[in-house]
DNA sequence: GGGGGAATCTTGTCGGTGGAAAGATTCGGT
DNA sequence: ACCGAATCTTTCCACCGACAAGATTCCCCC
């Protein structure tokens, strides 16, 4: 593994260059507008590389979605363990929200996203558990009678924040000049009363 | 007014005809795939008629979002004056975005809608200060110190349940087989615990 | 009532995109 | 060294958004 090819015909891992690339273009245009040719373009290959490796440009925003999923897992668990605190993970996901907005953008799209792809669907899964334990050790059922809706309820909230502000529904209006982090933390404190 | 053209050439309200023959096409396929041309076709018009309406296919999403945002502005304003509910509001938000799934997906994707439009944007200014509104009647202060705070709150819970809902990334998790209408009472209850 | 300008709609065209098919090149196991 | 398999390229087709130019109809004003 690891040998690296000198010719130009086999790239060596031109998957995960395309991954590379693509998120900067998702950022730039959006995951609708992503183009696989000018992805391709971008990494100095044939406009049909990239139909080789994920199959189709659903196939490409869901390993971008998938890997979206398992990064903010890791955020998430890395909030819970280190602060413990509810208002902070929440923090921490409209923190991934802003920090990866491609992967964001594309995460929730069903319908530029593959109906059923298993890589997705576990990432998503274990994006969920992560999110479930979190809500449970920080807020052990304070939130509503039943846990998972208190769950649902942190989740809704955090998700639809960075949502609206990524979609830039809320400055301007509300808070002309805010800074997300300190907004993002005042709105994830209505949960904690 | 109202003179119906039999000629084939001028349609008598070609522009109403393309909007709600949009509605549809974009529940079907989203907003992103969309295609002008299939929306001529379904219409039984020339490819290049909905441009001149439109001027080009973010124009189009404009005035679906547009309508959106009224449509959205009725339901918020009629749920704060019978119910005067926060919680009910919040329903009725939810009740929204699925009983219009095409004008929910279309209203808050920027990378698709116009950058500055102006009719746009005073819809979303009128949904806006009715939201408002709203939170303020129902819920005088109680959510947070900083009213705008609690707006923002509420909107966010209310948008992020919506929008991960109608994504397809709660059902079959926490709530195997769940009512969203009453799944999403339970979650704004959080707001008036 | 009849011109004439303006609005409406069509036809034709161009570059760009996604996807499929088939071929060229290289890798890796035996 | 060979041969199958994986990787990547080339070629091709249908569709789409956008623009330009032309055809048709409406409506207002004289």
């Amino acid at each position: 593994m690891g040998t690296v090819s000198s010719s130009s015909y086999h790239h060596g891992d031109l998957r995960r260059a395309l991954l590379d690339q693509a998120v900067p273009l998702i950022a730039e245009v959006g995951p609708a507008s992503a183009s696989l040719r000018e992805l391709a373009r971008r990494t100095g290959v044939s406009h049909a590389a990239p139909a080789h490796h994920f199959g189709d440009k659903p196939g490409l925003l869901a390993a971008v979605a998938a890997e979206g999923f398992d990064l903010l897992a890791d955020r998430l668990r890395a909030a819970t363990e280190t602060t413990g605190s509810l208002v902070e993970v929440g923090v921490a996901y409209v923190r991934f929200a802003l920090d990866h907005p491609a992967h964001f953008a594309t995460m929730f799209r069903p319908d530029l996203l593959p109906e059923a792809d298993p890589v997705l669907t576990a990432a998503r899964d274990r994006a969920g558990d992560v999110l479930h334990a979190a809500v449970a050790t920080t807020a052990g059922g304070v939130l509503a009678e039943d846990p998972r809706t208190g769950a649902v309820a942190a989740w809704s909230l955090v998700h639809g924040f960075a949502t609206l502000w990524s979609s830039g529904a809320l400055p301007g209006r509300s808070h002309p000049d805010a800074d997300p982090d300190e907004l993002a933390r005042a709105v994830a404190g209505v949960l904690t009363r």
